[in-house]
DNA sequence: GTCTATAAAGGGATAGAC
DNA sequence: GTCTATCCCTTTATAGAC
């Protein structure tokens, strides 16, 4: 994830290791005392390396964690697209793509804490909106495209949606990490009644009779920047 | 804002103006060099203190950002209060009140930024949705509480808009934060189109015949917790 | 109650030797 | 690539002046 998030493309493998060992301690320890609570001292002592060692790797703390997300990202794409094939509706796919990020993410509220922390500060490199993090952001939105499959669908919300989805799943990620809820019910009762909501609020706004107020919308929020531009 | 930001409550007049000093002399170089680089060593200096003095004061760092934050609501009540005076529709009310935000804040994002980022950390004292700093959020929503004055509204709606008002403006904010558009013209320019929605939302959502739609997404956003409880 | 001076624990980050 | 040494910072603590 994120611009810096390793110093060092490794050249060798047994420096492949060694990166992989860090992160690893790193997860198991933030897991464990959270983040702040956690020094690179540790991680690097409990990795057998020294402090040095460590940041040759990393360049910061937060590269850990970001590193961390990076596997999410990967693992979502996985079972997501796992899951699309059995789906056979939109309403399925939807709930597909919102469960498995969750899924992933279970048992790392902790880390993700920590990850979510910085996301607000667009100075910052592990900002959610940032340019650093644009690359991790298009793969984070791909999943959701994907989800859309060939769903019949006008060309301004096709190109809308995946946005306009990843944005609520942005929503679900901060609902899920105040949720203390057991086995996090209240998050999953969340995304099947916000899946709910979409799937009606697709059919209203497809409707032809609907487009003019549909455009206007979307034009407003292509102008904020917060879509990407449709071609008039 | 939040548990702690102040260590002691001052008992003289001499007091209060120290403190006021630390946090004045916080803010400017917060807002030259930001939150990283400003160290309370340079703050205590620069306003002609020893360390333990501003620690006094302040618990840590954040607390003066913290601090910053009380100013701020209190400012947005004032200029807010003072614009519902004039304004006469419900519309001009909801403008006054995110706009007015925004003319508090204009100047002092790179502060924001530093406040904002801890905002989406549950575990940490100045998360924007923790229990500690209910009592700062409850005055947030409490401006757009005012906001709706005697507008004839639903109860349901009457009790969830201002918690609907404030998230809105909670979006706004992060925009703002984001936007490096010359005297914000995008965030203003949003806040319009915004305000347009809403006032539209509130003509479409409060016909009688939209009333069972409504109590189902009220109903969902209630048993997320996202809402206050309205007595069925 | 307000403040100075000072020390020390603890941790993030870096420089430079090996 | 890896280590040690070091810097600088936050934070806590303490003893005492006024």
């Amino acid at each position: 994830m994120f611009k810096d998030a390793a110093r060092a493309v490794p050249q060798r493998a047994a420096s492949e290791e060694t990166r992989r060992q860090i992160l690893d301690t790193g997860l198991v320890l933030f897991r464990e005392k959270g983040f702040d609570s956690t020094t690179i001292r540790e991680i690097a002592t409990k990795a057998g390396l020294s402090l040095g060692a460590a940041y040759y790797y990393f360049t910061s703390k937060e590269a850990i964690v970001a590193a961390y997300y990076d596997y999410v990202q990967t693992q979502h794409l996985e079972r997501a697209r796992q899951a699309f094939e059995t789906a056979k509706t939109f309403k399925q796919r939807l709930l597909a793509a919102y469960h498995t990020k969750i899924d992933v993410m279970e048992g790392d509220e902790r880390l993700l804490r920590a990850l979510f922390r910085f996301g607000g500060d667009p100075d910052h490199p592990l900002s959610w909106f940032g340019p650093a993090s644009r690359e991790q952001r298009r793969l984070s939105v791909a999943v959701f495209e994907e989800a859309l499959g060939n769903e019949k669908l006008p060309d301004d919300v096709r190109s809308a949606a995946p946005t306009l989805l990843w944005t609520l799943h942005m929503g679900v990620l901060l609902y899920f990490l105040y949720d203390s809820s057991p086995s996090h019910r209240r998050t999953r009762k969340l995304i099947d009644a916000a899946v709910d909501f979409v799937v009606d609020a697709k059919r209203v706004a497809t409707l032809p009779l609907m487009r003019p107020i549909r455009r206007r919308v979307l034009t407003i929020l292509e102008e904020a920047a917060l879509l990407p531009t449709v071609a008039a």
